[in-house]
Order: C-alpha cells, then sequence, then structure tokens
DNA sequence: CTGAAAGCGCTTACAG
DNA sequence: CTGAAAGCGCTTACAG
C-alpha cells in the first residue's frame, strides 16, 4: 500500500521479463500442457516477480465468455430501505432489553444456503458467482452484461426485464412454478412433500381432523403444498375442503396472529398442517401462549426446514428442502444450457424429507 | 428459447440502427445528460428493439475498473468435501427421525449478513459483487483480476496469496484483527461488548463468580473478549483470571461437551460467560439437561446474535454484532480506498449492543 | 451535441 | 512448442 501501485502489469510486462510472446504467457494460463517446462518457469517467474495478475475483463472479451454467473435474489428484507450512516465507535455500548414480541428473525438460512449451493458448483466448473438483490431495471445492464447465465429466486425480477435479459443469456428460475418456455426451472417437490406429511400424521399418529394453514393465495409454492395436503387426505379416504382454513402471509407473526384468532374461535382442530415454518412457529408461540400442548393437544407442522424450526420446544416437525441442492441443480442446468442451447426447456424437481420431530409426536 | 440467440447485437448494431455513431450510444448508457432528447429516443427503441445488453467485459476492459468488488469467505462447512450427485425425483419422499442430538446448525446468519450489507453498499455505489469461497490459489486469477478490490473475512485468504492480491488491488479485511499494514480492517468491539457484559451481569444480578468459556486460543476475536472479560471484572474490582476456565471450538456440539465436564466436576460457577453463541447454546443444553436452571442457578450468555440465541429456550443474552454494517463498512473503506491509494492504513470499529434477554435473568 | 479513432489486455486460429 | 496478428466490444479524450 505504501508503493504507488505503479502501472499494473499485463501479458507485455510478463512476456518481455520472461523473454517469449504474449501468446505463450496466455498458453502458462490457459493450456499449461501445451508450453515446455522450461520456458513455463520462465514466465511463472516473471509473473511471481511482476504480481501479474491476468484481467478478467479482458480475457472474458476476448474468449467471448464472461466465466461467470449471476444469482439474483428478492429484496426480502425491504434491504432499500434507506441504510443510515456507518457509525464507527471507540467503547460506547449500546445495553437493551430484547423481548420475544419484537423479534422478527431477519432471514432464514434458504437463501445463504442456495447461494452455497451454487456457488460450489459454479466454481466447480471454473465459474465465478456475481450476486445481487433484485431492485430495478439497473440489474439488467449491471448484471446481465456481465455473465453468461443468470440464476433467479422466484418472483424476483419482473417478467419485462427477465424476457429482455433471457433473450440474451440462459436463464434459469429457482422454486416456484414454471414461468413459461422461456426459461429453464428447478423446483422442489411441494406436492409429494406435502401428502407424505399429511399421510404421516393420519397413518402414524390416527388423526384424521387436519386443517391447513395457508400462505399467499398468490404463491405458487403455497398452491401445491395445499394440493399435496389435499391428495394425502384424498389418499386416506378423507374428505378433503377446497380451501385452506386460513391465510397468511408466511411470517411469524402472522401465524401467531392466526394462531390466536383459532383459540379465540374455540374451534381448533387435532392437527395443524402449515404450509412453511414461520408460519407454523408462530401458530405454535399462540397455541402454547393459551395453555394448550404441542402434541398432546394440538399437532402442528411445517414446510421448509429452516434453522429454528430445530431449535424451537418443541422442536417442529417438517418438510425440509434441499435448499443448497437447490443452487447446485440450477448451475447444473444453466452449464448444459449454455453447452445445448437448443435443447428444449428443462424442469428438475428435488425430492424433499420429512423430518419427523417432537411437534407432531414423533419424539418425546 | 427457440430461437438461436443469433448473434449478440453490440453497440455497432444499435449504431447502425439508430443512425449514429457508437460514441453516442455509448453516452446514452454513460452520459445521457450529454445526449439530446431526440437521439437518445432512437438510440433507445434501438436498443428495445435488438434487445442489447451491453457488454460488461468490453465496458470494463475500455474504463479500466471491472465496477466489481470481490467478497471472500471461509469453507466453514468443509464446502469441498465432494457433492454427491444431484438427484432429480418423482414423487418419492424420505420421512426419517430427525432427534436433536445430531444437529449442527449448518451454519448461521453472519455469513449471509455480511454478505447482504456488502451488497447492499455495493450496489448503492453502482458495484457488482462477486462472491468466492476460498479454495486455494484459483481464487487468485478467477477472482482478483475480475474485481476493483476484494473483501476478505479474517483468516479466510492464506497470507501468501493475499500479499499477492494486495499487491495488485485494495484488499478490506472484515473481523479478526489487522493483518499488517497491508490491508484495511473493519472490526467489531469484541472488548467493550465483552465488558459491558461482564459488568451487567455484576451489577445488575449481583454475581461475583463469573467464568469465561472460551473459544480456540489462536482465534483474536476470542483473545479480545476473553480481554473485555477480565477489564469488566476487574472494573468492579473482581481478581480476573488469567486465563479461560475452559476453551471449546466455538461449535455448539463443543459446548455441550464443556457444560457436562463441567457439571460433571462438581463446580458450575454462578455465571458463565461464554466467547460466542454456539459455545453458549451448548452449554445451556449441557445445564439443562442435568436439570440445572437457567439463570436461577446459573447465568449463561454469549456473544454474536445468532439467530438461535433468539429462539433458545430460554433465550440467550448476547452481544449482538452488527453484521450487515460490517459489510456495508468494508464497502465504504474499500471505496474510500480506491479513490485515494495514498490514504494511511484504516481501521474501522463497530459498536456492538447487549441485548439482555432470558439467560442472564432480565426477562422472565 | 456528435463522430472518428485509438486503445483497453487478453485469446485464438493460423503458420511455422 | 512458439509467435505474429487479428479481433473481442466497449470508453474516452480530442476535434468539430
Amino acid at each position: 500500500m505504501e508503493n504507488l501501485m505503479p502501472k499494473t502489469p499485463t501479458v507485455y510486462d510478463v512476456a518481455d521479463l520472461a523473454g517469449v510472446s504474449i501468446a505463450t504467457v496466455s498458453r502458462v494460463f490457459r493450456k499449461p500442457h501445451k508450453v515446455s517446462q522450461a520456458t513455463k518457469d520462465r514466465v511463472d517467474a516473471a509473473v511471481l516477480n511482476l504480481g501479474y495478475v491476468p484481467s478478467g475483463s479482458a480475457r472474458s472479451l476476448a474468449a467471448r465468455r464472461a466465466g461467470a454467473i449471476g444469482l439474483c435474489f428478492p429484496d426480502f428484507d425491504g434491504i432499500d430501505g434507506g441504510p443510515g450512516p456507518i457509525v464507527y465507535t471507540d467503547g460506547r455500548v449500546i445495553e437493551q432489553l430484547d423481548p420475544p414480541e419484537d423479534v422478527e428473525p431477519s432471514g432464514d438460512l434458504y437463501l445463504s444456503e442456495v447461494m452455497l449451493g451454487t456457488e460450489i458448483e459454479a466454481w466447480r466448473h471454473g465459474m465465478a458467482v456475481t450476486i445481487a438483490v433484485a431492485r430495478g431495471d439497473e440489474i439488467f445492464d449491471n448484471l446481465a452484461g456481465r455473465v453468461d447465465g443468470m440464476i433467479t429466486l422466484s418472483r424476483t425480477v419482473p417478467e419485462r426485464l427477465l424476457a429482455h435479459i433471457a433473450r440474451h443469456i440462459p436463464v434459469v428460475v429457482i422454486a416456484g412454478t414454471r414461468a413459461g418456455d422461456d426459461y429453464d426451472h428447478i423446483g422442489t417437490d411441494n406436492v409429494a412433500g406435502m401428502q407424505a406429511m399429511t399421510q404421516h400424521i393420519v397413518e402414524s399418529h390416527g388423526v384424521r381432523d387436519l386443517a391447513f394453514v395457508g400462505g399467499p393465495a398468490d404463491s405458487p409454492d403455497d398452491h401445491d403444498r395445499f394440493e399435496g395436503f389435499r391428495m394425502g387426505l384424498q389418499a386416506e379416504g378423507i374428505e378433503p375442503p377446497s380451501e385452506p382454513l386460513l391465510r397468511g402471509d408466511f411470517t411469524r407473526s402472522h401465524g401467531r396472529m392466526l394462531g390466536r384468532r383459532l383459540v379465540e374461535a374455540g374451534r381448533v382442530p387435532r392437527a395443524l398442517v402449515c404450509s412453511n415454518d414461520q408460519t407454523a412457529l408462530g401458530v405454535l408461540d399462540a397455541l402454547l401462549a393459551t395453555g394448550m400442548r404441542v402434541p398432546e393437544d394440538v399437532i402442528v407442522t411445517g414446510f421448509d426446514g429452516i434453522d429454528a424450526s430445530q431449535t424451537s420446544r418443541p422442536r417442529l416437525t417438517t418438510v425440509r428442502q434441499p435448499m443448497r441442492e437447490l443452487g447446485r441443480a440450477a448451475v447444473d442446468t444453466l452449464l448444459r444450457r449454455l453447452g445445448d442451447p437448443l435443447m428444449p426447456p428443462q424442469t428438475g424437481t428435488l425430492p424433499v424429507t420429512v423430518l419427523l420431530r417432537e411437534s407432531c409426536g414423533c419424539l418425546a
């Protein structure tokens, strides 16, 4: 840092110092086996000596591939709500009471697991991963222009934008439901997972009074999970409802509200099958607060397998999504698409796992 | 997808169609105010018509800046342990019992929060964020060459590599302790946070029998936190120990082990101040399992403020790190450095917050 | 406000 | 195994 970082060395500098052509320098990096050991050594020495790092942009431009994948995720947290100034400190510490009521977990591991899966698989294939929170149109020139393909979580990028991007580079959508033939899609087996959960409750716990606590009516995930619930009941010879008993918005606080509402209405079914973990945890909070026992009085189950589901009391029986695999599969699909642009639209469905824990009565 | 994605349109195609020069096309994107509305409209129409997306690599090469920041994080999960093949499914679901003993949370939000903070601040300044798990030397040419600067979590990238990179682009290290004058550093006020926590226990709960449960002896974070603990005791007129009572490795399972060991030794202090949340949660598990009551018999506190700390029973009193701010501050520092390469090495310390919850007795 | 032209730093056939 | 040369698609002074 003390030196002025003079001019960054380029292939030309390395070539000069090593006494070879720039083509040879390039080969040492990209096709080492096509270079004799002797010249390779000379080039390596020059590289080290100069502190040379190949320019990614020049490389991408010349090679006609960015060598990177874009990953776009939703602004789930209202991120754009204007972050304040950054405060630096020296010894001052704030102390504050932190009652549970005010707590809404800042997010779960879903996002970071998908990201990790994407990163792992991408780097296995020598691709970098560039991330972006979906904000507006800027994405389109800031991200789309610098990657070979894009992965996006469902309902993250406005359709119009996505269409523009897909005209340029392949796009893979994760979760939700297929958004048409212009994108490949990787999803989770919501239907089978919820059906298995439902039948488990009926068969292993002898419960026939089940109700579904849903999420937003326009969520395709919620739709599929409710469908699985209905299929499960049907398979057990129980007449399925045409609508969820209640709907929330997938948050824990809404779950609490729904739980309270059920108790107040004096009509709590023997089992509450919730459309996601956050809702289930909220329902759990509300039921326990009124003195009901889970699972003795009511069975409560979730869907997703977020971290909080395994540390709650009682621990939540749920369906785990293969989050990391979702990212990996998306990358795989993207790379196949890149290799064969004409292949028909792909749809990948990943298997889920029903985790039997305390809230259904499977574990003490 | 059905069309062959013929040849991707370039500035030349847009310029031709709009009847302007390529310089003008470029200006429409980069300096719109320097172009008359009329020609701008023509260019915009051509862009839409052709589905033009500017090439990021050509842009970066010409502009001499990548327009991206690299974020490097540790392979905390043993990621490279060979991921298996991806299984696609159709209706098959695995059911499995999931007892608590086998659970080690797959990670906490620390990483994803830092990532989010980085992303938010970077995009506010028009920079993309490219992420990478630290693996080996590949980072150096895959990531370092394509970004204008790099942010890395402490002890993530081998010193030799980091030095090579820092010769090329500025590097900001997050957490841990300063690694020399070649990098800027953003950290958290470990000392003040732990001191405040310690004094809180003494002053608000009248406890004078405190012990410190540490992490790895070579962790600078652990070192600072223990130092804060000692300073807190000293300030209260209590003779501080020279070493932690016990040391774990920052994992929950190690925490459990340490908790069991304490109980078996029959020597459990009135308050256990743990060096991080995972350790504290493990200690909590072990104590509760033997019938001890927290906080009535023993006070247990953590450090970090991970999600699990606010859903445990009892909820964990802890010191929250400003994770998202850490990322934001790192980006800020990086951009300032980019703007002024000669400025002296920077060190930023962010304030922490003591969260008073149930495990110290502050909330029922 | 607009255009012609040089140049950014690589990769990649093509020759040898 | 190695080199000369064209070209990747932009940005940016410089003129006008």
